[in-house]
DNA sequence: GCGACAG
DNA sequence: ATCTTGTCGC
């Protein structure tokens, strides 16, 4: 049973973040698109209850049908700090896919990984604590920057850090539509990782692991007691 | 010091 | 993340 130590203070987690951040490894390519197992985790929150629920849903990655799908539900641990998300969401997360009947062969994390302001980002963490090859596609470009990509699905551009460093892609998935944000968690290399996210995302922005593991664990907080 | 900031 | 109706479009 993997598990996440919540810290109690944001330095603590901050020091937490500085120490596993050796243990990630950037040096595999990860593995091929269009074959195997894809897991897709999201979580929902409830504030009034103080409820998280997470999901995990298990894409077979040739045809995107859904193979498994398992959810989790506990207490908000830790509240939302920009840099700190795992700490809020990876418990829960962990839960889920702890229940799954077998590993994946890669994770799609709903957030940013090496793309981060220590370099571990939530994909990163989720990786390091699992051992299984993992990758972030987030929403929103966070504090990094970019010039704009060229506007057909597939198109891409070097996302950026403040100092220049290139920590992920922007990355168009559907023609004339915004880029997601695709960075490398754990053991995958960033073209595999913007190879799976296009993979993933043949009809919509959003990947679909991503979009059922949304869907769910929404369901799941409203069915939770 | 202030603002911005994945979900 | 979440609060929220109707509405435009395939």
């Amino acid at each position: 049973m993997t598990m996440v130590k919540t810290p109690a203070d944001e330095a603590e987690a901050r020091a937490i973040q500085d120490e596993l951040r050796a243990a990630v490894v950037l040096d595999e390519v990860g593995p091929p698109p269009g074959r195997g197992l894809v897991a897709g985790v999201d979580v929902a929150y409830d504030d009034e209850r103080d409820l998280v629920a997470a999901a995990a849903v298990v894409l077979d990655a040739a045809t995107l049908d859904v193979v498994e799908e398992r959810t989790a539900v506990g207490r908000v641990s830790f509240p939302y700090v920009p840099g700190l998300l795992a700490f809020r969401e990876l418990p829960t997360v962990l839960a889920a896919l702890d229940a799954l009947s077998a590993p994946p062969d890669l994770v799609v994390c709903d957030g940013y990984g090496l793309a981060h302001p220590r370099g571990f980002g939530l994909a990163c963490h989720l990786g390091v604590v699992t051992g299984l090859p993992s990758m972030g596609v987030a929403k929103n470009p966070f504090t990094f920057t970019y010039d704009e990509p060229g506007a057909r699905r597939g198109d891409a551009a070097a996302l950026l850090a403040g100092d220049g460093r290139v920590v992920g892609r922007a990355l168009r998935t559907q023609d004339g539509i915004k880029p997601v944000y695709v960075s490398v968690g754990h053991r995958i290399s960033l073209d595999n990782a913007c190879a799976h996210a296009l993979a993933l995302s043949p009809r919509f922005r959003i990947p679909e692991s991503t979009r059922r593991a949304d869907s769910l664990c929404r369901r799941a907080l409203r069915e939770a007691s």
